[in-house]
DNA sequence: TTGACATGTGACCTTTTGGTCACATATTTT
DNA sequence: AAAATATGTGACCAAAAGGTCACATGTCAA
């Protein structure tokens, strides 16, 4: 069972945004992350590249190398095995439908969000 | 960060394994959900209670008091928020192409995949 | 070839998580 | 009311994961 590796990567904050970080921009090397990664946390080289081999390993990321550098890209597919294990494809527009509102929702001011009643 | 709950909620087995007995059939109670759980692995009722407050803490599944039990339903939306952080609407259908193409190839027999190269 | 740069790996320690149990509450049945 | 059923909670221990370091390889520039 190897989408053991998928969930375990995603289960780390500093994985996750080294995922978003590359959803932003592709083909980073791994000096470039380490700085990403310690504008939000601090962390050693070894630890940044540790995670990312864990990415790397559960298919979240791939590798292309390039001279001494390697370079990183997003690979979305075990993501959206994730959303078609439990979202079939008949309830789907449901739930988008709910998590469109949800983003609607967060987007309001608090005075927008005056008299509405969710009980 | 709440998000960081649905992640290590979906970064266990047993958990998943629960959100996929309750995605065949919703509404199920503590008990019928330990029997579906101790048909695949040995667990105490008190570590299948203990799984499923993680899951209920990250909203992936809600609780409906009937009686004196407590029924469990699937909430797919944070899966579907998942889906949205790292595949935007435009890569959209180009990543489930891919991902109907890997289905079809798992689904072939080994004498099918004879001559196919990837390389 | 030599030195600087970019990165990988295994050992090690600390923190977190998984699992069980004893005890508790709430509801149904008799 | 008392017994049986269905479930929640905090304490506890064992296992797993997170993070750092020393040491290593491979590549570029001079």
């Amino acid at each position: 069972m190897e989408d053991d590796l998928v969930f375990k990567a995603l289960a780390d904050r500093t994985r996750r945004l080294l995922l978003d970080t590359l959803f932003e921009r592709d083909g980073r090397s791994l000096g470039e992350l380490e700085e990403v990664v310690n504008q939000h946390t601090e962390m050693s080289r070894y630890g940044v590249s540790k995670h990312l081999r864990l990415l790397v390993e559960a298919d979240l990321v791939t590798v292309r190398k390039s001279g001494r550098e390697r370079l990183h890209h997003l690979n979305a597919v075990p993501i959206r095995l994730i959303h078609d294990r439990w979202i079939d494809k008949y309830t789907e527009p449901h739930i988008r439908a709910l998590t469109d509102l949800k983003a609607l929702a967060e987007t309001e001011t608090p005075a927008e969000r005056e008299g509405h009643d969710d009980g």
